[in-house]
Formats: structure tokens, sequence, C-alpha cells
DNA sequence: GGAATGACGATAA
DNA sequence: ATTATCGCCATTC
């Protein structure tokens, strides 16, 4: 598979994540193992991310900790503040907005 | 071809 | 809560 359709892969699933919640690098590259082929691994996303995440809702996507993205972190509290994610003063609180898309089967 | 790298993750101290 | 390490695995020197 050319490493561009994993790349789409990641963005179409970061872009169905809905308002108010978010997805870990590590869950994306779990769901992905399933659909696209069997690789998945959450430093695959990140990088895939760093590089081509400017056309969709990165600030959906924090680590599995709850922390936001490095280097974005005023941008992306500012959004995810806006739009109602729960969070617990700078992190995500993974607890009540980690979301997972629903199952197929 | 081998080493370094990276928007990660889990665990240990 | 924070820092340090190790494991992961494709991409990029």
């Amino acid at each position: 598979m050319d490493p561009e359709e994993y790349v789409e892969a990641v963005l179409s699933l970061v872009e169905r994540i809905p308002e108010g919640r978010v997805m870990s690098y590590g869950a994306i590259a779990e769901v992905l193992r399933d659909r696209a082929d069997g690789r998945g691994s959450a430093r695959r996303v990140g990088s895939i991310m760093a590089h081509y995440g400017g056309s969709v809702p990165w600030h959906r996507v924090v680590a599995a900790n709850g922390r936001v993205v490095p280097g974005h972190e005023r941008e992306a509290l500012r959004r995810l503040r806006g739009e109602g994610t729960p969070l617990r003063g700078d992190h995500v609180d993974m607890r009540a907005a980690a979301w997972w898309p629903p199952d197929p089967r």
C-alpha cells in the first residue's frame, strides 16, 4: 500500500471525530489496523499528522494521557474549549472525551 | 544497508 | 505530578 493511502485513512478517521470528543494516536492506530492494513502504531499516526494533518481537526487528536499536541497547545486548547471538550486544566479529560468510531460489526 | 528520528505509549523510579 | 527508559515501526538521513 502506498503511504499516501494510509495517510488518507488517518485523515478521514480524524475528520469523523465528533465535536467535543477526541481520540488518542494509539486509538487511531488501533482502529486503522483493522480497516486499512496490518499496520498501525501511535508513532506512525503522529508522524503523519505532523506532515499532513493541516487539513483536518488535528486538535481533536491528543496523546493517550490527555496531553494536547506539542507545539500547538495554546491553539488546541482554545479550540477544544470552544467545542466544549471535557478538559481538566491544560489537558483533556480522556475518561469523558475519548471517542471510538461506531463498531460496524 | 545501517543509524537516527519522531504530533506515541506504558511502566518504573 | 515529572523525568527517564524501553518498545514500536515506517520514514528519512
